[in-house]
DNA sequence: TTGTAGGCGTTATCAT
DNA sequence: ATGATAACGCCTACAA
């Protein structure tokens, strides 16, 4: 393995000087700093970033924190972008990143995970898809131990920011659009998890749309569950002159009902995901760039790690349509 | 941080001994064993993975590779299910993985991607859906610098070991189901990638069926695209009496033709995914593990690393039927 | 501006 | 069976 004592030979310098070239130190000159980086670029070089990590207490390693794959088409396809946006972000700001599960932590105490993550060189932590019953998890957070960046659920203190959309004016406006062309005089709200982190603020969202045009609502909770917000659907979906659902997989679910029922009602979901597209050309939803999404959340990791204090960072939406020609490829 | 040195204090031994306990080493009494193990519960010790790696340069790190996430739905599920599998297994195998894209090493030269990978201390690899097109990484296989372990890409060395199904009694299988229950004197294939490493021997097993059954087969291109199979099945879908496709994307834009056109034709797919739930519930298609799949990759990931030698390893699969009750959750 | 030396936490070698 | 010591490759005072 070509260390950077082959660089400093080559060059003729000493390791240290190679070392301040590599992580960018003023005091170097420009002649000397060539010498390196041919050195280096001829040895094809590349510091080790474990000994890197290991030597400078700094050097951020972050772990993306996530669901372990649900075999749920929707979910795996944000997953998915979550990880490649957060990687590749990592990547670009020269942070190592390794991937973990909650799954991985379930029978584990506070210390434990903290320890886990210490021993691992763990600086910072995105996470993804924290729910209020990963109580360890949030007990972590809040020990301010480590960085972190929550995607989708609000908690703020000075070593932790959240990044998401607005979840109220994101809900109040995929139902809007459903408004413009059909008449709606009642409408059913098929929520998220109970105490779920987005569901009040969604169902905010909701009341406020139907309080402004004088919509009767009526919400019924469906735990982001498809099978859930069929049964419901099928229960008394006939009854209202619109669906909206906290969820795509929700929406999907509540179509595949009133499909099977052969009556027809406008229906809303919440993500933009693919299978939208394949399921119904009828349905509207609030589409998030979870690719994007996840690189502002490394971005924000980075920030943090390098001493900036937590915050809560909005991101975008757009209002969508998905019919099957938008999403073939 | 609480160190190894901290538990050698605490137990009132050495630091040498503690890591001889750790990493189960003979020559230890097991009074002292018991000494330690009890300092390193008592402290929450976890040893530092970074270090170790760094010491010991066995100590295996893993790099798991694979394409970027898609934005599509089917390939996203598989590949989540992939990661899931690889990592949990190697958690458990106690490997330290890192996660990385082909699109990463896109410029890269294989010195370069060598480097890179050296920089890391991989010094095991499990690659996801290699193609003839990733020729640097073929080249880096072909060095033998790297343990790698390939997953539907036969290529076997000393150090490079192939994990997949046997293809084409799968893909004969798999249209062999149909014939069960469609009398078919035509079939129309539509295979994989021109030069993939699948498409060849899912087209061997789609000839045998075929020669066996004394049905007329016509095989055309579909590079594994939804899209090209969906125009091919406009096209001529309606002179066979049935599709059989290389991918169940592919035959899901066959039967979204078909649908389009308002006739009906038996298809087939491979892989098992979701998707196929939603679009119609007359498709059978081969249903691979993949979780399975990835976590019998990292498995001979480790062994190839203690000093195993490459070889063929063959997963299972089943024919199935995917109906929207099977998929709902 | 450059080089020297000590240390990060662990493992491996060699004495004891 | 146990302990002291030297790596592993890099970073960072501090000295020159």
């Amino acid at each position: 393995m070509v260390s950077i004592k082959d660089v400093a030979k080559k060059a003729g310098v000493a390791a240290s000087t190679v070392s301040k070239v590599l992580n960018n130190y003023p005091n170097v000159s420009a002649e000397t700093r060539k010498k390196v980086n041919d050195a280096i670029s001829e040895l094809n070089f590349v510091p080790n970033a474990v000994a890197s990590a290991l030597s400078s207490k700094q050097a951020g390693r972050v772990a993306i924190l996530m669901n372990q794959s649900s075999q749920t088409t929707s979910i795996d396809e944000v997953d998915m972008q979550y990880i490649s946006g957060a990687i590749l972000k990592a990547r670009e700001l020269g942070l190592d990143v390794i991937t973990i599960f909650f799954s991985m932590f379930e029978d584990k105490s506070v210390d434990e995970i903290s320890a886990y993550l210490r021993s691992q060189s763990i600086t910072g932590i995105v996470i993804f898809g924290l729910s209020r019953e990963n109580a360890n998890i949030i007990k972590l957070i809040n020990r301010e131990e480590f960085k972190c960046v929550l995607v989708d659920a609000p908690l703020i203190n000075k070593s932790t920011s959240c990044v998401w959309a607005d979840q109220a004016k994101a809900q109040y406006d995929v139902a809007n659009e459903v408004l413009k062309t059909d008449p709606v005089k009642s409408m059913l709200y098929i929520s998220g998890k109970e105490n779920g982190f987005v569901t009040a603020e969604r169902l905010k969202g909701i009341k406020a749309l139907c309080r402004d045009k004088d919509i009767a609502l009526t919400a019924k909770c469906g735990d982001f569950s498809e099978k859930k917000a069929r049964e419901i659907t099928l229960e008394c979906g006939k009854d209202y002159d619109m669906i909206a659902c906290a969820s795509d997989m929700m929406a999907i679910g509540a179509m595949m009902a009133l499909k099977e029922e052969d009556i027809f009602r406008p229906v809303c979901g919440f993500d933009g995901i693919t299978l939208m597209g394949y399921v119904s050309n009828r349905m509207t939803t609030v589409r998030q760039n979870f690719f994007e999404i996840a690189s502002k959340a490394m971005e924000e990791a980075e920030n943090l790690i390098s001493g900036g204090l937590g915050r809560e960072i909005h991101t975008d939406y757009e209002i969508v349509r998905l019919d099957y020609k938008d999403i073939l490829r």
